[in-house]
DNA sequence: ACATTTAATAAGAATTATTCTTAAATAGGA
DNA sequence: TCCTATTTAAGAATAATTCTTATTAAATGT
């Protein structure tokens, strides 16, 4: 299987006609199960968990097991389908500085990096922010591969 | 243990008296323990996971135990004086919405909720970022308390 | 349409991260 | 110094995710 060259490639959630082009590329079986979940994932308008996914999922697919969802979700998260959220969800890891930063996590070794960017700091958030609840924190995060990882990955 | 009021009170890391000044007026001890665990934190220029921080405290406290490591980041995080990098780490989170948007999360119930922000889109990234690798996404997070959490919260 | 091949699935075991239980130890106030 | 409520260490328990393996089925060529 392929992965995408860049996260950036695609925009608006995919079509099942997109996602049938995708695997044929990638050469990886567009199974009643993956088309499925793809469904699922992309209609949903929280941010489901792979459990979550499970629940709804069984209702119309009575077999399906999680370790599917786990699985096929890794598929398109390589495929450039879907995001997880967050990217550190094996171990947590903690910062004791509390002043305003900002992170960049490389995909690959999970390395974290802080930042300081006060063009950010200094931008005002939208309006409708204030109906969502109390906001006490806000931060950027950027996502890419670090040196060291573009280094390996030249020298393979 | 009294919770801090708000993560935006305290900036650089906390010095051991500090530390010794908010135990008090949380109404907790400082033990050994939490004094080592502390400055060990206080002193990462990584990121470090409990594992990790576990590693490094039995060079100095060969008795120390990993659960006590969490334990204790979990009471520093209660008390402000940390923060952990990323919020969503008990289960994984998806997204298919692959357009720029951004997050806020609640802190009591996990919720996400998306929103857009073109003013944070438009604004360059500081030029050093160029020396950590590729970048290729870039979002903000903003942590608070959804609305619904507020109001159970008023009616407790 | 059919057979072949190779990848994908389901089930359950295994692994990993984190929290809980409990008895023993101890920090900090009286 | 003593007392008592907290905290700790150890290991058990739980929860999330991945691995193993036998079976099934999608895609390709005929």
């Amino acid at each position: 299987m392929k992965r995408a060259p860049t996260q950036k490639g695609r925009k608006k959630p995919a079509s099942v006609d997109e996602l049938r082009d995708i695997c044929r590329q990638a050469g990886i079986k567009l199974t009643p199960q993956r088309l499925e979940i793809f469904k699922a994932i992309s209609s949903a308008q929280d941010h489901p968990s792979a459990e979550i996914l499970y629940e709804r999922l069984k209702k119309r697919m009575p077999t399906i097991s999680l370790d599917t969802i786990y699985r096929t979700l890794n598929t398109f998260e390589k495929l450039g389908l879907i995001k997880r959220v967050q990217l550190l969800n094996d171990q947590a890891r903690f910062d004791a500085d509390m002043e305003s930063h900002h992170h960049f996590i490389c995909t690959r070794c999970k390395k974290i990096i802080d930042f300081k960017w006060p063009d950010f700091d200094s931008t005002k958030l939208p309006e409708n922010i204030k109906a969502f609840g109390k906001v006490y924190g806000q931060q950027a995060e950027l996502r890419g591969i670090c040196r060291q990882c573009l280094k390996k990955e030249e020298s393979e």
